[in-house]
DNA sequence: GATTTCACGTA
DNA sequence: CGTACGTGAAATCC
């Protein structure tokens, strides 16, 4: 508890420069990744704590961008920020900080979920009851504020946050946000006592630290947007859809031409809307094709049985194109500069891998020739190879399968240690990791489990924990959440069904999620690495890194990116049994599969 | 008008 | 009856 603070916070205010600042950071003994709270509002100021119960500075009438940024690059502390808001008012000031401790990306961490406000942040931390949280109530003409006590103290007599400091009234003084700051320096405490006291989980702090900085990444990503060729990416689309529709009635027309393409294999007069799944499952049944359902890959198991279907996948595809990555898209999510923006989130709410926007996660490929670098740059393109087989070998401890990942082609090994073809043992360890219970990987299972039973007892671990409705937590100390698991109301077959679900989803996450874990920590330390280069992520994908670099240094960036991916497996693997790789290009264009220049 | 279903793009 | 996500249109439910 952090009670006895406020009364200690009377008189802190000043107004300081830079120099000042520094000097009393020092003085506090504030050096390289030492947390310092941190609360920016702008036009009002910025507040700093370096402990929670003596905020030393805010700068009223400073410029608080320069303060932060001339703060970050003199002593490099650790700025701990109730959320990534705080980031994003930093870079909308132009000022990128190295190091953070983000309260609510750790606290997604600790928690598991995805919501994070600061009363759930402080309740959490706190150790108090979330379902108690007390929410803003209307003003009346009889109370000024819902909650008793002093409207001047964050925390209300319950030791909640005060709802009308939620809500925005942190930002209403300079000395709110002092104490706003001192009171993310109280929680980042009490969040790295709960990461230090899981034991089982001795990288949770790290990966606390590498989630926050990847949160930075995620606000400049945001703001940055990913290099796209607007003519390039026009004419892509026009190959798919036809040109760009002047007006309605043409955008009408070249749906008409496409549907026609279809319907004239229909007997005459056959009016059907291709758009319908329904209409084209009526449609099909017309000519004699029964099918359950409409799916593209239920209908190219039927390709040759009927004419139709060929233009059928054709008009699909291109309907695609046109209502999700058509020329609407472009306009709406390519701005002027040549930039595709989106909004990035770091972990995804279940097992914690980055979300994006705007298309930039499932952009067809064959569209991504218009993701081209600007003039006098080029991109590093890298991705991970089997990352997840490596991963499972690395946080299960199996070293009979972490001698196998020694391979840059970790199924050839494995093939020859199960004694099965390659295609065989991929479908095996995949299924494995999926949770099939079918098809050609089943076969291989039982060969699997005698032949690499650390491996395979940690997923099967997972999935039973996950089958029983238990929460789960990663490697790297993500709680992975259940979902209710209620019986009432359900048969027998829904129950056991809605078990096994959890048990493929829990068995997938444990795997997943250390992936998602590992790339995030390569990913921040490109970025960290990378500004000497001038290098900059552009695009994250799961287990691929799209860095924009000036052209000069494009080979310098792709060792550097390689050289990320060793320092990064070193910090966040258990040990150095197994080999992680990366195929590293340097190209012009995203679609380019080598190097070009 | 809001929610669900179907479909499909990526990893 | 292999996982996760975001998006859009139609279908469906108020």
């Amino acid at each position: 508890m952090v009670g006895g603070v406020t009364e200690r916070w009377q008189g802190c205010g000043v107004d300081v420069t830079a120099s000042d600042a520094i000097e009393s950071l020092r003085r506090a003994g504030v050096g390289r990744g030492d947390l310092v709270g941190l609360a920016v509002a702008p036009g009002v100021g910025l507040g700093l704590a370096v402990t929670s119960n003596e905020p030393i500075v805010v700068g009223e009438r400073t410029d608080p961008g320069q303060l932060v940024s001339t703060i970050d690059a003199e002593l490099g502390p650790r700025w701990v920020m109730w959320s990534s808001d705080t980031a994003v008012a930093l870079v909308d000031m132009g000022v990128r900080v190295t190091r953070s401790w983000d309260l609510a990306t750790v606290h997604r961490l600790i928690e598991g979920g995805w919501r994070a406000d600061p009363a759930r942040v402080w309740a959490a931390a706190q150790g108090l009851p979330t379902d108690e949280i007390p929410s803003e109530r209307p003003h009346d003409l009889f109370s000024q504020d819902g909650s008793p006590g002093d409207p001047d103290d964050p925390v209300d007599p319950d030791g909640h946050l005060r709802p009308e400091w939620v809500g925005g009234g942190w930002a209403a003084s300079a000395t709110r946000l002092r104490r706003w700051a001192a009171l993310a320096r109280a929680a980042a405490d009490l969040q790295r006592n709960v990461l230090d006291a899981m034991s089982d989980r001795p990288t949770a702090v790290a990966t606390a630290r590498s989630e926050s900085a990847a949160e930075l990444l995620c606000v400049e990503l945001a703001a940055d947007g990913l290099p796209v060729d607007r003519r390039v990416g026009a004419g892509l689309i026009e190959g798919f859809v036809g040109p760009r529709p002047e007006n309605d009635d043409q955008a009408a027309a070249e749906l008409r031409r496409r549907q026609a393409d279809v319907l004239r294999h229909a007997p005459p007069g056959s009016d059907f809307d291709l758009r319908s799944p329904a209409q084209v499952k009526s449609l099909l049944r017309r000519v004699g094709v029964e099918v359950p359902d409409t799916r593209a890959h239920r209908l190219e198991s039927l390709r040759g049985t009927h004419p139709i279907i060929e233009p059928l996948l054709a008009f699909r595809k291109a309907e695609r194109i046109n209502t999700t990555y058509g020329y609407a898209w472009l306009d709406e999510h390519v701005g002027d500069d040549g930039r595709l923006r989106g909004s990035w989130t770091v972990c995804d709410g279940a097992a914690g891998r980055m979300t994006a926007s705007s298309g930039l996660h499932n952009l067809p490929t064959d569209l991504r020739a218009a993701v081209v670098a600007e003039p006098g740059h080029v991109f590093v393109r890298a991705d991970l190879g089997q990352i997840e087989p490596r991963v499972l070998a690395s946080v299960s401890g199996d070293r009979v399968l972490a001698r196998a990942c020694q391979a840059d082609d970790l199924y050839a090994p494995v093939a020859q240690q199960l004694g099965v073809d390659r295609a065989t043992a991929k479908v095996a360890v995949l299924g494995a990791m999926y949770g099939q219970t079918t098809g050609r990987g089943a076969e291989a299972l039982s060969r699997l489990e005698s032949t690499y039973p650390v491996a395979m007892g940690y997923l099967n671990a997972a999935a039973h924990e996950a089958e029983a409705g238990r929460d789960l937590r990663t490697y790297g100390g993500r709680l992975v959440r259940m979902g209710p698991t209620a019986v009432d109301g359900r048969s027998e077959r829904e129950v056991r069904s809605a078990s096994a679900a959890r048990g493929r989803y829990g068995r997938n996450a444990m795997v997943q999620g250390a992936a998602a874990e590992l790339f995030k920590v390569w990913a921040v330390t490109v970025r960290a690495r990378g500004s000497a280069l001038d290098a900059r992520i552009v695009l994250c994908l799961h287990d691929e890194l799209l860095v924009h670099v000036p052209e000069e240094n494009g080979e310098a960036a792709a060792r550097l990116v390689d050289d990320c991916l060793v320092e990064a497996a070193h910090r966040w693997a258990p040990d150095r049994s197994v080999r992680f790789l990366a195929d590293t290009v340097v190209v012009r264009r995203w679609s380019d599969a080598k190097d070009p220049a």
